[in-house]
RNA sequence: GCGCUCGUAGCUCAGCUGGAUAGAGCAUCGGAUUUCGAUUCCGAGGGUCGGAGGUUCGAAUCCUUCCGAGCGCGCCA
């Protein structure tokens, strides 16, 4: 079980409390050993009018304990009612206990906030993780589409290290696959290119883009026309191999353009490395396991494959843990697979000690999950486990209109032309703001907008707006507010914060309270989308108080006649200040002091 | 044909792994605002959660089955 940083936070809290309850409960009443808690819940009522929290405990529990929902309801509530943190227990409904807590619980809930600062809600103790991510083919500069595996894989792996695991940041390469050969004999051209040949027109199934030019210019000053005479088995290892660093050099900087760094750069061709070759050392293993044979194949049912030939081949019995067909992994031409080398890097994966293996993949390569989660669980015997994350399409726009592909770059519009129009920050919030599995609208036109309407400004705006009444309250009341956000967290947190009693004021520090619940949530999930949604709602609270205090005096932050309530709703501001940079951080965008 | 993902307000989407009367933003309509620093705030209308069954105290959420959309369907990566 991970452990919290230092105290329990205030769901987790109560949730002990109810348990303990429930557990006096069982003494008295003599109920059967080994009674399962983990269902009960605390959770916050949709409705807030029934309270602060609310459980479902008895309704989880009536069955075991052999009693009626509501009247186990009002046993627990008993218990419970003698609590010193819990003001009023109510039983509704079918059997739903709802508390209401005491203003003092929030006050200590906003101390918590202070008091860890940048750490609350971060936990300790989790697992080894390793979270696969972007491994776009090097054959090219980074394209919109891989925008958003790279943002989501990045900001999950954050949420993770932040909910206490130990993430390590991979990228594979494919440098192994035809597909290199074709990057080869296209910088081969760029390079004859570079020597002053005409090369006309880029043949079909070669890369046009432009991007090559350069690594043809390279080749050319490294060997001269040394290369032009040799045969191509001769230069394409040499020129598959300049190419390829150099598109992985491009990669990387598009990457860094996003604030992306991987920790691991992992090369598929180092799998079949001669002398060491982890995909044949796979393949026997899995044959001393009885998972591999040599079969036939139905032919595939979709649309019909011209050149299908039934042959008898290499299978692996994916079918025996959950694929719907056995999979091949040895082509027609004795090469492996890409699954069969596929494979080998999982196993590999788990060799280095990671159990629990995320990958972050495309749309299109949906159809793939099944099959390698079978050859995980084969390859581990069922030790390891492999979340694989689907991001959808981003549907690129501008005002509503798609946005036609670029020329100068080929056939697509980059990485790094988007990053350039509409910044790292945008990019990477917008990419967030939606659950990975459903399509997303990028709209570069209203990512640049500054209104409600763009969470990113609304979210940035918040943190932007808390600096700015600590700069006048600086100047109005308190000189020696310290600007350093640690001597200011320490120099606010003496403060009387039960002072914070007006409903509105204490609706902010409750979804203070439950970032923790939302964190832990959001990485058991697997979703770093919870956490941009938790911003804007707690954003828009903040927002919300502010302008309230134009109407309602009493309600601003600054109060001229009363320093101790102005101090106290500093503490608050700091929270939200607090949570607001913290959150942004997971995500990777910028939390900025003042909007320009 | 099969598999995966998805279907929630006019539009774009949340919905905390089964909880109470399903929520935001935009748009529409009606208000507030000579500000601690904007581009902000408050309110109203708007729903058969694609349809139909099922599971149970309770379903947008789980199971079945239709309908519709996207992606994929030996040796491509």
């Amino acid at each position: 079980m991970p452990q919290t940083s230092s105290s329990l936070h205030l769901f987790a809290d109560v949730l002990a409390r109810v348990h303990a309850a429930c557990r006096a409960l069982a003494k008295d009443a003599g109920w059967p050993e080994g009674i399962d808690y983990a269902r009960v819940v605390v959770e916050p009522p949709r409705d807030a009018s029934h309270g602060d929290m609310a459980t479902n405990a008895a309704m989880v529990l009536a069955k075991e304990a052999k009693a009626k929902p509501r009247e186990l309801a009002e046993q627990i509530a008993e218990k419970l009612r003698a609590d010193a943190l819990i003001a009023k227990v109510d039983v509704a409904g079918p059997g739903f206990i709802n508390l209401t807590l005491k203003p003092a619980a929030w006050a200590e809930a906003l101390r918590t906030v202070l008091r860890e600062g940048p750490d609350y809600g971060r936990i300790s103790g989790g697992s080894k993780v390793n979270v696969e991510y972007v491994s776009a083919n090097p054959t090219g500069p980074m394209h919109v589409g891989h925008c958003r595996g790279a943002v989501f894989g990045d900001a999950l792996a954050s949420l993770l290290q932040f909910g206490g695991h130990d993430v390590t940041r991979e990228y594979y390469i494919n440098d192994a696959g035809a597909q290199v050969d074709v990057l080869a004999r296209s910088a081969f051209l760029r390079y004859r290119e570079a020597l002053g040949e005409d090369i006309g027109a880029i043949p079909e199934g070669l890369y046009p883009g432009d991007y090559l030019k350069p690594v043809g210019q390279a080749l050319a000053n490294e060997h001269g026309d040394k290369l032009r005479a040799m045969s191509e088995a001769e230069w394409l290892p040499t020129v598959r191999a300049k190419a390829i660093a150099m598109m992985m050099d491009e990669i990387k900087d598009d990457l860094a353009a996003l604030n992306i760094r991987h920790d691991v750069f992992f090369s598929e061709r180092s799998l079949i490395e001669t002398g060491n070759n982890k995909v044949a050392e796979t393949i026997d293993f899995l044959k001393a396991k009885g998972d591999i044979y040599e079969g036939r194949l139905p032919p595939p049912k979709g649309a019909p494959v011209e050149d299908w030939e039934d042959r008898e081949q290499l299978l692996f019995k994916a079918t025996a843990y959950g694929d719907d067909v056995d999979r091949p992994l040895i082509k027609s031409d004795n090469s492996y697979t890409y699954f069969a080398s596929d494979i080998a890097y999982h196993k590999n994966k788990f060799d280095r000690g990671f159990a629990e293996m995320i990958d972050v993949w495309g749309a299109d390569h949906g159809g793939y999950i099944k099959r390698m989660q079978a050859a995980v669980k084969a390859t581990t015997s069922g030790k390891g486990s492999l979340d694989v994350k689907i991001v959808q399409l981003v549907k690129l726009l501008r005002n509503g209109e798609p946005v036609k592909m670029s020329k100068r770059s080929g056939d697509f519009v980059t990485l790094r032309e988007v990053v350039d129009e509409v910044g790292q920050d945008a990019v990477r919030f917008m990419m967030l703001y939606r659950k990975n599995d459903a399509v997303l609208d990028f709209d570069l036109a209203k990512v640049m907008e500054q209104s409600r309407d763009n969470p990113v400004f609304y979210v940035q705006y918040g943190h932007a707006r808390g600096h700015s009444i600590f700069r006048n309250a600086r100047a109005e009341v308190f000189p020696d507010l310290p600007e350093d956000a640690g001597k200011r967290i320490a120099w606010l947190s003496e403060s009387a914060v039960e002072r914070l009693s007006d409903p509105v004021e204490l609706e902010l520090l409750k979804r203070l309270a439950i970032y923790p619940r939302m964190l832990e949530a959001a990485a058991a999930a697997h979703e770093p989308h919870r956490i941009a949604f938790y911003l804007y709602d707690l954003a828009s609270e903040f927002h919300a108080l502010w302008t309230k205090g134009r109407d309602l005096p009493y309600l601003r932050f600054i109060i001229n006649n009363d320093a101790d309530l102005t101090k106290a709703r500093l503490a608050m501001v700091q929270g939200v200040v607090s949570v607001l940079a913290s959150g942004l951080a997971i995500l990777g965008v910028h939390a900025p002091n003042e909007m320009r």
